[in-house]
DNA sequence: TTCTAAGATGTTTTT
DNA sequence: CATCTTAGAA
């Protein structure tokens, strides 16, 4: 087991005696100590699986080490073995604390997108704004969160008239979650480390569950995290983590890099492991992160090396447009994939947003080209996904006003605002949920017999199939209310295309299935998992990818530059390598080139053999034509290394295209 | 209450 | 440009 590691991997792995800081360059084999850690504690140290717990941050890398681990400990040995996100930990530990905490069962967590739109209808109410300063207060109130603060201190902390609109909204917005029922994301966290602080008799019981701890991107901690770590592992100091700040992108999260630096302060036996031989990467590439990098200040110096061959040059192509980018790209797969004997699982396209997979996916929809993108948030943010949602969480939450929101009037149940509003106001004077407003008697007061009976419909037809939905088999009841209310019809009717419609119920279908999925497996991991629980897992959207990943067929991967963190290809290519894109303009505008360029160099750093990096002279924006700059990074690079291809004629032709468009332009406003 | 059509508005990254 | 919002008519 320890014969394939180095000298530093195997004095990580074979360290127990305290807490471990294993301070792990790209590259250098971390996924295989700590999955090789973990099957020595299991077979070396007689810990048993189900009292560890190793923790990530991505459901992918979850997977991955999930997956590792298997392979070195037998099916037995590992049962009960914790490997998830943060996240999920925290989403198990309120479930089994949800009564302590003041939730009642089947509580709802709200996604990003629910969290905003519960933000903006409070801001709409209570406070008089209308611009996009939503998306703002809905960032600070996470900042709060994470460095759990409460709203009370966040007013009394408030330095402007901003601040204070934005922690009376956290107040506001805290207490309806608290009616709902419901918790957000960063609830995950903070819930946890504060039923540990003020419940010692709970915290000693979690501290015998979890006797070993292991953290993967350690330098991706926010406050509550580390706070949640440090109160599970306690006096004992049994812990490992494992961090690289130069791969430290998630700032503006509130990730605390700094967290490392913390955690010899607050252990001061920790003991530090440095590991810089890189397996990955040819030394070429290796150099140009190298580079990259060093224009970063640094915590910790360390010297990646690496014996895998000099390697082929980067490649560097600038292109007319983005669409000729794309395709480029697309071709020179095509090419590669022969020349090379490669698979096209051994090609990944990185970029910085999530927009730009469009003009991809078409391109290589038209070469077809198998391909798999991953990560984004397209699949939850579907409305058919977003509806069937809604009536889950509604059925084990009733009192989720949110969702009972989203789903009154899908389908059709004729039931308008002003009902709503005056049904929402009878409720809040009760201090009861929408739902149960529905079916008390002193609505006929405010309301007419007609909408109380249309309300009280809705209410029974809920009740009916909640009721089932716990008698029976919940899955195949959930599947029932989907043919009740018709979904598939209003699907057909609301839809610009059968097809559209048909694909839109497959995804439905995806949905419930991936639903019975989880739900087995975490019923094969803990009996006691029941339907809310599953439902509350899918939010985290901890399954999509594992149905997505089985049939783990040759496809060119496409992802973002921050989900690309921890995985590697034989062959990346990295578009819009343009300022203002990946330095991000508004990254430029508030200074944070350094996190930038740190995305730069995970993006680098994930090639083994071919690394190509592309841009556009143009790029449409808004439905206009914008000229680009090619990115500082590039500059940043050893100019030795870099094969340079279309530089040179493109200003010329540019500046053509530029002055077309400007005539156009001018015509148009002529009314030509 | 629902439907329609013009208008505005906006694209970072994730759990 | 593509999506979501809002205003006005049926």
């Amino acid at each position: 087991m320890l014969s394939r590691l180095n000298p530093r991997q195997r004095e990580a792995v074979e360290y127990v005696g305290g807490p471990l800081l294993v301070l792990a360059g790209a590259g250098s084999g971390k996924t295989s100590v700590i999955t090789t850690k973990i099957a020595y504690l299991i077979k070396e140290c007689g810990i048993k699986a189900h009292k560890i717990a190793a923790v990530t941050f991505t459901n992918k890398a979850a997977r991955e080490m999930k997956e590792r681990v298997g392979k070195l400990v037998q099916g037995k040995e590992s049962r009960g073995l914790t490997v998830s996100t943060f996240h999920n930990l925290g989403l198990n530990i309120i479930r089994k604390e949800h009564k302590t905490l003041g939730y009642k069962a089947g509580f709802s967590l709200f996604d990003d997108q629910d969290t905003k739109s519960l933000i903006k209808d409070l801001m709409h109410k209570d406070f008089q704004t209308d611009a996009d300063i939503i998306g703002m207060v809905q960032h600070m109130i996470s900042n709060w969160k994470n460095d759990l603060i409460e709203p009370e201190q966040a007013l009394g902390l408030a330095e402007n008239d901003k601040e204070t609109l934005a922690a009376a909204v956290y107040r506001e917005y805290d207490r309806h979650l608290q009616a709902y029922n419901a918790v957000d994301f960063d609830d995950l966290i903070r819930l946890p480390v504060r039923l540990f602080r003020d419940h010692p008799d709970i915290l000693e019981r979690w501290q015998n569950k979890i006797h070993y701890m292991l953290v993967d991107e350690y330098q991706d901690t926010n406050v509550s995290q580390y706070l949640l770590v440090k109160l599970i592992i306690g006096y004992r100091g049994a812990l490992t983590v494992v961090g690289d700040d130069d791969q430290s992108i998630y700032a503006w999260r509130g990730a605390r890099p700094e967290n490392l630096v913390k955690l010899g302060e607050d252990f001061p036996s920790l003991r530090i492991v440095k590991l810089e031989q890189n397996y990955r990467s040819t030394s070429l590439i290796l150099r140009a992160a190298n580079t990259l990098i060093a224009n970063n200040p640094h915590v910790y110096e360390k010297t990646l090396w690496s014996e895998m061959g000099q390697g082929e040059q980067i490649r560097v192509i600038s292109c007319r447009n983005e669409d000729a980018e794309a395709e480029r790209v697309v071709t020179e797969i095509l090419t590669h994939r022969i020349k090379k004997d490669a698979s096209y699982k051994d090609f990944s396209i990185l970029y910085r947003g999530n927009h730009q997979s469009r003009i991809l996916e078409i391109k290589l929809q038209a070469f077809q080209v198998p391909y798999k993108i991953s990560g984004g948030t397209s699949f939850f943010a579907r409305h058919e996904i977003k509806d069937i949602m809604g009536y889950l969480k509604i059925l084990v939450n009733p009192d989720d006003d949110n969702a009972f929101l989203r789903v009154i009037n899908m389908p059709r149940r004729e039931i308008g605002p002003s009902t709503l509003e005056k049904l929402g106001t009878y409720a809040n004077q009760r201090h009861i949920s929408m739902f149960h407003a529905c079916s008390e008697l002193g609505l006929e007061q405010s309301l007419s017999e007609k909408q109380v009976d249309k309300l009280r419909r809705f209410n029974h037809w809920l009740e009916k199939t909640r009721q089932r939905c716990y008698q029976d088999d919940s899955i195949s009841a959930i599947r029932e209310m989907i043919h009740d209310i018709d979904y598939e019809g209003w699907l057909h009717q609301n839809s610009s295309s059968p097809q559209v419609a048909e694909r839109r119920m497959a995804n439905v279908r995806i949905l419930v299935d991936s639903l019975q999925d989880t739900l087995k497996r975490m019923q094969d991991d803990d009996d006691s998992a029941s339907i809310e629980d599953a439902i509350a897992r899918l939010v985290l959207r901890d399954m999509m990818e594992q149905q997505a990943e089985e049939d783990d067929s040759d496809r060119v991967q496409l992802m973002t530059l921050h989900s690309a963190k921890g995985l590697e290809y034989p062959h990346v290519y990295i578009v819009g390598m343009e300022e203002d894109l990946l330095p991000h303009r508004n990254s430029i505008d508030d200074g944070n080139i350094e996190e930038e360029r740190r995305l730069a160099y995970v993006g680098i750093t994930r090639a083994r053999q071919t690394l190509t990096l592309t841009m556009a002279a143009q790029r449409k924006q808004f439905g206009e034509m914008l000229n680009c700059t090619p990115s500082r990074f590039l500059d940043e690079l050893p100019p030795e290394d870099l094969a340079w291809e279309g530089k040179e004629q493109e200003p010329d032709k540019a500046k053509r295209e530029r002055g077309r468009a400007a005539l156009d332009s001018l015509k148009k406003s002529l009314g030509l």
